[in-house]
RNA sequence: GGUCUCAUAGCUCAACCGGAUAGAGCACCGGUUUUCUAAACCGGGGGUUACAGGUUCGAUCCCUGUUGGGACUACCA
């Protein structure tokens, strides 16, 4: 049961019955009330006054006059050109109950079992996850989870890029260090362990490029004669000539750093349907290049690098294979939205990846339209901004990354801090509440990156953003655990039959909840589940107003209102877990 | 140079796709608990929405320009 809807049905009627205005219901705009006004709905007139031939003032209160003579709202006031409604408690009221009684109440058919393959993470092989990766892997998760509540076939698929130089670098590093160390012999975490060679490589080259710039070589000269990038590029022809020994040392350090994403990958809460590995699909791209070049959508130039002139759809003349005939990034990219295609005949495919792929994805979708695949209107970039410290970037060679794993433990140690200030962690054991210290802190790492818009760039200050008090994943959980205690108290098992006159923070509380499926859509459609964070925390901070003025489980509340506040309370507590679940946020019982 | 993008309170973010007096949190000041979890609630101060024009009943939002950040523009990924 939508109210909007049904607002607009009866705007419709008026419109048609005072002003002989034929409209479409759906077209007929209403906002919520704003807070200092008195109302639920507002109905703005201005559209429509050049038909009524009447002033804003007039046509409103002609509105609001004839709705409330049809009992089909409580009462109106007209401020300027702005009708505000309020609503009949008995239709809030139904709400409640027909949702209530909604199993469904949580999902929407908007995705009308649409296919859709959700990538996400896609991570390098030759160093560990940072902050960066953290921030994609929480929306690629949240997204994924938003599109199935909307009704989408969701596949999640991460592509990982596990073949290239990088890797060699890493290789090369450990193969010269010579002391054969594995996770076990180190006690590193197998993806740190590789990306200390990945380090360790830098400094040597870095070291070689300054000798041969102070032998007066040029700086680019430099890079390029450097002994130790030699021999890395040795190392890739030995990888793609498949040299035995390169691909056992290959798959031995990719090993290693698979077992320590999964580990980190659990620990975060995001999971994947299927992977896709890029030492599998470059081959399917080149294939599909040669596609390309028989159609004559592609061209060859005289040294035999092959490109597709995108110049008519505003972009450039891109590169898709080498002169020498080995592939780069976007061929591989080619291939891989084939396979998925072959896979899942998807009807959309999303990329969650930073903003400064945008014209990569814009350059992918034009060849694929050229290539007429029937899959390339389907692919979208879910774009997000780049994450900032305080400092500035984040750059990897400078060492001013965030480390996904030291952060999450950081994050669980604060946790633990301010739980056991707070001292309400009696009568649980060591392990729950090392449990809650997790679920906690997580919740505030997590709410802090997904309550921003993902289109926006955002600031990380590792000392100080991370709070646990007001907007925060943490206040939205203690909602929650507040709500299950209070509903503990009050006994569940009532039946409710009536209400009595709704009182202020219960009739915002209805129409907060009553947003869930408005909001659920709007996060759905535009890929963003910020939307989704900033619902939930308003639904909490309205509630707990409502439980600071509205007694529910107290001994002098009349039964008929008790029933009707637990009830509501209950239904807030399923709203809000049900929102954080969409988020990857765990929703204690206690806290 | 070209293309794209961002700029809102001291700080971090909102603003329902053009609507009212631009809202929250943090920080600061003051108040609320013999009563359901004070990680809470209420109140106060704090804004020329970077700047200048334009479009219209109405602009943080759309258009043009300026300034200032960022990204892309690699035979890197």
């Amino acid at each position: 049961m939508n109210l909007v809807h049904i607002i607009q049905s009866y705007l419709k009627g008026a419109l048609q019955q005072v002003f002989d205005i034929e409209v479409e219901s759906a077209t007929i705009k209403l906002e919520q009330t704003l807070q200092d006004y008195k109302g639920d709905y507002t109905f703005v007139v201005f559209p429509y006054v050049k038909q009524t031939r009447k002033s804003p003032e007039q046509t409103a209160a002609a509105l609001g006059d004839f709705l409330q003579s049809q009992n089909k709202i409580a009462e109106y006031n007209v401020v300027k050109g702005f009708l505000n409604l309020v609503l009949n408690d008995a239709l809030l009221f139904e709400f409640f109950i027909a949702a209530g009684k909604d199993e469904n109440h949580f999902r929407t058919n908007t995705g009308g079992a649409k296919k859709v393959v959700v990538e996400y993470s896609s991570p390098n092989t030759n160093k560990p996850l940072h902050l960066g990766h953290i921030r994609n892997n929480l929306l690629g998760f949240a997204v994924a989870e938003i599109l199935k509540s909307g009704g989408y076939d969701v596949k999640k698929a991460n592509l990982i890029n596990d073949r290239g130089i990088h890797i060699c670098k890493s290789m090369l590093a450990w193969q010269q260090s010579g002391l054969q160390e594995t996770p076990q012999s180190s006690g590193l975490k197998g993806d740190h362990l590789v990306g200390k060679y990945y380090v360790a490589f830098d400094k040597t080259y870095k070291a070689e490029i300054e000798a041969l710039v102070n032998d007066g070589l040029t700086e680019d000269e430099a890079k390029k004669k450097a002994q130790s990038m030699i021999e890395a590029q040795q190392m890739l022809l030995r990888w793609e000539n498949g040299d035995p020994e390169t691909i056992a040392l290959w798959k031995l350090m990719n090993g290693w750093v698979y077992d320590g994403f999964d580990v980190t990958y659990k620990r975060l809460g995001v999971d994947f349907d299927t992977y896709y590995y890029e030492s599998n699909t470059y081959l399917l791209g080149k294939a599909i290049v040669q596609e390309g070049l028989d159609k004559k959508v592609f061209y060859k130039k005289e040294d035999g690098s092959v490109w597709i002139d995108l110049t008519d759809e505003g972009l450039d003349h891109k590169l898709l294979l080498r002169a020498d005939g080995t592939s780069v990034y976007i061929t591989q990219d080619i291939g891989t939205a084939q396979l998925k295609y072959d896979d899942f005949h998807y009807d959309m495919s999303l990329y969650v990846v930073g903003n400064e792929q945008d014209y990569h994805f814009k350059v992918l979708q034009g060849i694929l339209k050229k290539m007429e695949k029937p899959y390339a209107n389907g692919i979208h970039h879910v774009s997000y901004g780049m994450v900032d410290l305080p400092s500035g970037k984040m750059k990897s060679r400078e060492g001013t990354v965030v480390d996904a794993d030291d952060l999450m433990e950081e994050m669980h140690d604060e946790a633990r801090r301010i739980i056991l200030e707070r001292g309400k962690t009696e009568g649980m054991t060591a392990e729950q509440i090392d449990a809650l210290c997790e679920d906690v802190g997580m919740a505030a790492l997590k709410y802090y990156l997904l309550r921003v818009d993902p289109q926006k760039r955002l600031l990380f200050n590792p000392a100080e953003s991370i709070d646990f008090e007001g907007n925060t994943g943490p206040y939205i959980q203690y909602t929650n655990a507040r709500i299950n205690s209070v509903i503990d108290k009050a006994g569940d098992n009532l039946v409710n039959t009536g209400y009595s006159t709704l009182l202020e923070p219960e009739r915002e509380l209805l129409l907060a909840l009553h947003n869930y499926k408005i909001t659920l859509d709007k996060a759905a459609t535009t890929y963003n589940p910020s939307e989704i964070a900033n619902y939930v925390y308003d639904v909490a901070r309205i509630y707990n107003r409502f439980y600071y003025e509205c007694p529910i489980a107290k001994e002098d509340v009349a039964l008929e209102t008790r029933t009707f506040r637990v009830a509501l309370s209950k239904f807030t507590g399923q709203t809000i877990s049900e929102c954080l679940r969409l988020l990857g946020i765990k929703a204690p019982k206690k806290m």
